[in-house]
RNA sequence: CGCGGAGUGGAGCAGUGGCAGCUCGUCGGGCUCAUAACCCGGAGGUCGCAGGUUCGAAUCCUGCCUCCGCAACCA
C-alpha cells in the first residue's frame, strides 16, 4: 500500500579530496529521511553521487600521476565503501562520467540550444593589461579601468551562454512566494545578492580545458559544471531518453539537500534550466548549515579526528549518526569539538539508552528467568508510560517533515527518560523480593520490554544497526519492528524469551579519550608531494634579493593586504603582500626579507606590487624568510 | 555604508508575541536492577546595548556595539 513516491537527493560530491564530516552530515540526514519515508509507506528514490569533471579534478589526478578516470574510479570506490559502512540506503549512485549521463547532458544542451536559450557568444569584456584584470562593460568607470583609470582593450573569448536573465522574474517569484527554498532565512541572501542586482546570462561552456562533456555540435567546447552537474538530478532518473519511466514517476523531487555554500546554484541556476526545458522545478531545496571546527570551518590541515572513518572505528556508525542528527540544528551552523561529541555519546547513548536496555534485560533474567510474561496487574504508572510511548511516533514524524532531525530525536529521548523513570517509580527490585507480588513484577518487566520495543522501532531509521540488535535481543517478529507498530502498546507476545546483549554503547572515559584523539591530530602529516623537477637554469631565472622593509601600511581596499616599501641595495620597491592577518605594520619595519625581484609587476586592488616576499605558513602561523646581511645581496 | 548569520544561566544550544526552556556541568537528596549509571530537588539568566510598537517583546521596528562566515583579496 504505497502512499506515493518520495524523491530526495544529496548533492553530487566533488571528489578532488577526501570526504569529511560535512559530506557525511548531509548524507546521513538524507538517509534518515529516506528511511522514514520508506517506513511510512512511500516509494522512495534516494540519489547521491559524484561530480567528476572540471579542471581541478584534472589537476589533482595529474598531480598523482594518474589518468583522471583511474583516479576517479579509485576515489569513488572509497566513497561507496564509506557509504556502505555507514549503511547509507541510497537507491542510485550517479557519476557524471557515466555514459548515460554524458549523453543526456548533451541532449539537454542541444535542446536548450535549439530552443534559443543557449546561444553562442563571446565572453566580451575589457582588459586592462597593466592590471591584468578583466572587466565587464558595467564595471568600467567612464570607459576606463576602475582600478587604475587607464585605457582598456576590448577582448573576447568564444563561449556558449545560457539565457539566465530571461527567467529572472519567475525565479524571484519562486523564491519569494513559495517554500521552494528553506530555511527561509536563506531567501534574502539569494534575492539581495543575485536577483536584485540583475541576473546576467551564464557562460556554460569552456574552451580552456577538455576534461568534460563535449558540446555536441562544437567539440572545441566542453559543457561547464552548471549544466553537467545540476542535471544529474534528472538524468539519474533516465531523462530525457526514458522520460516515461523513473522520471515520470519521481520528478519533481521532493527535496534536494544542499550545503549552504551551493544554495545559489540550486535555487537560481537549476530551476532556470528546468524552466527552459519546460520541466517542473523541485518542490524544495533545503540549505543546511555547516559543522564548524574550533576556530573556523572544516579544513584538511585540522587533522583527521573529524575524519568520519576514525570516529566510526572508535564509536560505531550509529553513534556518529546519532550525534550528527541530535547535536545540530539542521538549518544552522554548529560547532564540532571532540568533547561535545564524547559527552553527547556518553549521556544519551551510554547512560540513557544503553543502560536502560541493559538494566531491563538484566532484571528480566534475574527476576523472571529470562522470559517476558503478560499479566493483568496494572500499576499506577502504566498509563503515563503507554500514553507517552505510543504518541511519540507522530511527534517525530512531524519534526522530520520540517527537517528538524534534532527535535525528532529529542522526542524519542523523552520517552527513553520516561522509561528509566518508570523503573524508579515501580521499584522492581523491591517487588521481586515479595513472592506475593509476582503479577505486579511481570507487568513491570513486560511494560519495560514493550517500551524498549517501541524505542527500537522509533530509532530504526536513525540507527538501524542498534535497532537490529535490540530486535534480536527481544526476539521480535517482523511486524513488531515496523514503524507503525510503535503506536500500539502490548504487541510483544507472552512468554517471549530474551537474549543476552552486550553493551550497546560502552561508556567512554572522556579524559582518556580526549588525550587519545588529540594525539591523533597532532602528528598528522600530509604526504608531501613535490612539484615537477626543474633545472638549475630554471632556478637561475629568478632574481632573489635581500631587501629591507622601510615602510608598511595597510591596503586601503583589502583586509588581508599590506603595502610594503622595500629598500634593495640603493633602489626602492613597493610590494603588496597578503600577510595583514599575521603582522602589525609597525612590527615589520626594519626586517630584512627575501624578495623575488624580477617578478612582473601587477596591480592588487589598485596598488602596484613590484615583486613578492617569501614566507612559509603552516596552519595559521606564518613566518617571513629573513636574512641578516647587506640589503641587495642576491640569494643563490 | 558589498552580502549574510549570530549574541539567551559556567559551557553548548532550543525557543518568532503570552508565566524563560533543554543538554552538560555544579550543589543537595534518593535508589542499588543497571554501563560510577538511573530518579528527585536546588542554585545560577536585566534573553548584547539603547529606544520604539503593543494590554503584553527573547520574539516585531529603529539605531548602536561585538563576534563569525561569504564575497573580494592572498605575487
Amino acid at each position: 500500500m504505497s502512499k506515493g513516491t518520495y524523491y530526495l537527493s544529496t548533492p553530487i560530491y566533488y571528489p578532488s579530496s577526501k570526504l569529511h564530516i560535512g559530506h557525511t552530515y548531509t548524507t546521513v540526514a538524507a538517509d534518515v529521511l529516506a528511511r522514514i519515508k520508506r517506513a511510512q509507506g512511500y516509494e522512495v528514490m534516494f540519489m547521491t553521487g559524484t561530480d567528476e569533471h572540471g579542471e581541478k579534478i584534472l589537476n589533482v589526478a595529474k598531480g598523482k600521476g594518474l589518468e583522471p578516470k583511474v583516479y576517479l574510479d579509485q576515489v569513488v570506490s572509497e566513497i561507496k565503501d564509506l557509504w556502505e559502512t555507514m549503511e547509507i540506503s541510497y537507491d542510485h549512485f550517479i557519476r557524471t562520467t557515466d555514459e548515460y549521463h554524458e549523453k543526456a547532458v548533451q541532449e539537454i544542451f542541444q535542446r536548450l540550444y535549439d530552443k534559443g536559450d543557449i546561444y553562442k557568444g563571446e565572453y566580451e569584456g575589457w582588459y586592462c593589461t597593466p592590471c591584468e584584470s578583466f572587466w565587464t562593460e558595467s564595471q568600467l568607470k567612464e570607459g576606463r579601468c576602475p582600478d587604475c583609470g587607464r585605457e582598456v582593450d576590448k577582448t573576447k573569448e568564444e563561449t556558449y551562454f545560457f539565457r539566465l536573465s530571461k527567467y529572472q522574474d519567475r525565479l524571484q517569484k519562486l523564491l519569494e512566494e513559495t517554500d521552494f527554498l528553506l530555511p527561509r532565512s536563506r531567501v534574502n541572501e539569494m534575492i539581495n545578492n543575485f536577483i536584485k542586482p540583475g541576473l546576467e546570462d551564464l557562460s556554460v561552456s569552456r574552451t580552456s580545458f577538455d576534461w568534460g562533456i563535449k558540446v555536441p555540435f562544437d567539440d572545441k567546447h566542453v559543457i561547464y559544471v552548471w549544466i553537467d552537474a545540476l542535471s544529474n538530478y534528472i538524468t539519474g532518473l533516465g531523462y530525457p531518453e526514458d522520460k516515461g519511466g523513473l522520471y515520470e514517476k519521481f520528478w519533481p523531487a521532493d527535496v534536494h539537500f544542499v550545503g549552504k555554500e551551493i544554495v545559489r546554484f540550486h535555487t537560481i541556476i537549476w530551476p532556470a534550466i528546468l524552466m527552459a526545458l519546460d520541466e517542473p522545478v523541485p518542490k524544495r531545496v533545503f540549505g543546511h548549515g555547516w559543522i564548524l571546527l574550533e576556530g573556523g570551518k572544516i579544513s584538511k590541515s585540522k587533522g583527521n579526528v573529524v575524519d568520519p572513518v576514525v570516529l566510526i572505528e572508535r564509536y560505531g556508525v550509529d553513534a556518529l549518526k546519532y550525534f550528527l542528527m541530535r547535536e545540530y540544528t539542521f538549518g544552522q551552523d554548529g560547532l564540532f569539538t571532540n568533547e561535545v561529541l564524547l559527552n553527547r555519546l556518553n549521556s544519551d547513548l551510554a547512560n540513557d539508552l544503553g543502560n536502560l536496555v541493559s538494566r531491563t534485560i538484566a532484571m528480566i533474567k534475574k527476576y523472571n528467568g529470562g522470559t517476558i510474561e503478560k499479566s493483568d496487574f496494572v500499576t499506577s504508572f502504566d498509563e503515563g508510560l503507554k500514553h507517552l510511548g505510543t504518541g511519540t511516533k507522530e511527534k517525530v514524524a512531524a519534526h522530520i517533515d520540517e527537517m528538524a532531525f534534532s527535535h525528532g530525536l529529542e522526542e524519542i529521548w523523552k520517552f527513553v527518560a520516561r522509561t528509566n523513570k518508570y523503573i524508579d517509580e515501580t521499584t522492581p527490585w523491591i517487588v521481586a523480593k515479595d513472592e506475593s507480588r509476582k503479577a505486579e513484577l511481570r507487568t513491570i518487566l513486560y511494560n519495560l520490554a514493550e517500551s524498549i520495543r517501541i524505542i527500537s522501532g522509533l530509532i530504526n531509521p536513525f540507527m538501524p544497526h542498534t535497532a537490529e540488535k535490540i530486535f534480536k535481543a527481544f526476539n521480535m517478529a517482523e511486524e513488531l519492528k515496523e514503524w507503525d507498530a510503535t503506536t500500539t502498546f502490548g504487541l510483544l507476545p507472552d512468554q517471549t524469551r530474551v537474549n543476552d546483549l552486550e553493551a550497546l554503547f560502552p561508556r567512554i572515559d572522556v579524559a582518556e579519550e580526549l588525550k587519545y584523539l588529540n594525539s591523533l591530530s597532532q602528528p598528522q602529516e600530509e604526504k608531501i608531494e613535490f612539484k615537477e623537477e626543474v633545472t638549475i637554469d630554471d632556478f637561475d631565472r629568478l632574481d632573489l634579493r635581500v631587501a629591507r622593509i622601510i615602510g608598511v601600511e595597510k591596503h586601503p581596499k583589502a583586509d588581508r593586504l599590506l603595502v610594503i616599501q622595500l629598500e634593495v641595495g640603493n633602489t626602492r620597491r613597493q610590494v603588496v603582500s597578503g600577510i595583514a592577518e599575521h603582522f602589525e605594520p609597525e612590527a615589520l619595519i626594519g626586517r630584512q626579507v627575501i624578495l623575488v625581484a624580477n617578478l612582473k609587476p601587477v596591480k592588487l586592488r589598485g596598488i602596484e606590487s613590484q615583486g613578492m616576499i617569501l614566507a612559509a605558513s603552516h596552519d595559521k602561523a606564518l613566518k617571513l624568510l629573513t636574512a641578516d646581511i647587506e640589503s641587495g645581496t642576491p640569494v643563490t
